[in-house]
DNA sequence: GCCAACGTTGGC
DNA sequence: GCCAACGTTGGC
């Protein structure tokens, strides 16, 4: 089983639309790096959810993917913001997972992130990081768990 | 609000 | 295929 962050500003998604909604597609990527990170993404594994550009950015809480594969519908909408006119219904470009809530977290700001982790360890804490989907080894994930519980 | 980092676009 | 210009992300 594998562990992963997700990123999502708040006033967009947050971890209590997520609580209320219990599940949802994970939809909207469009950088090629995170999307490879959502094809491999399989049934089960783990995903910190992390609140960006708010005052802290912080891990808030823990959802599962709960499918994978799954084509982002957003893709063929042409109202959408999202809207990619070069993908298909038959080789859909952007995949991405379908994941449900699982708890809230004792929140871990970015900052205590830094203390715990060096940017090698935990990518979220590297300077001019930009990814919205990385992975995060189970090593760091045990001792998030074990902090925020 | 600023701006560093970095992905994407498009002219050549 | 290079790279300058441009747009976006996201911390500060």
């Amino acid at each position: 089983m594998n562990y992963w962050l997700l990123k999502s500003e708040p006033n967009e998604y947050s971890i209590d639309d997520l609580a209320q909604d219990q599940e949802t597609i994970w939809d909207g990527v469009r950088n090629y790096q995170a999307r490879n990170f959502l094809r491999e993404m399989q049934r089960s594994d783990l995903a910190f959810f992390y609140h960006s550009n708010v005052k802290p950015p912080a891990i808030v809480g823990l959802a599962r993917v709960i499918e994978t594969q799954v084509a982002d519908p957003t893709q063929f909408d042409p109202e959408s913001p999202y809207y990619d006119p070069k993908s298909t219904p038959d080789s859909p470009r952007w995949q991405t997972v379908k994941i449900a809530f699982v708890e809230k977290l004792k929140r871990i700001t970015l900052p205590q992130l830094k203390e715990m982790f060096h940017p090698e360890e935990l990518a979220v804490v590297k300077k001019g990081n930009r990814l919205s989907v990385m992975p995060v080894s189970s090593a760091v994930a045990q001792r998030i768990l074990t902090y925020s519980n």
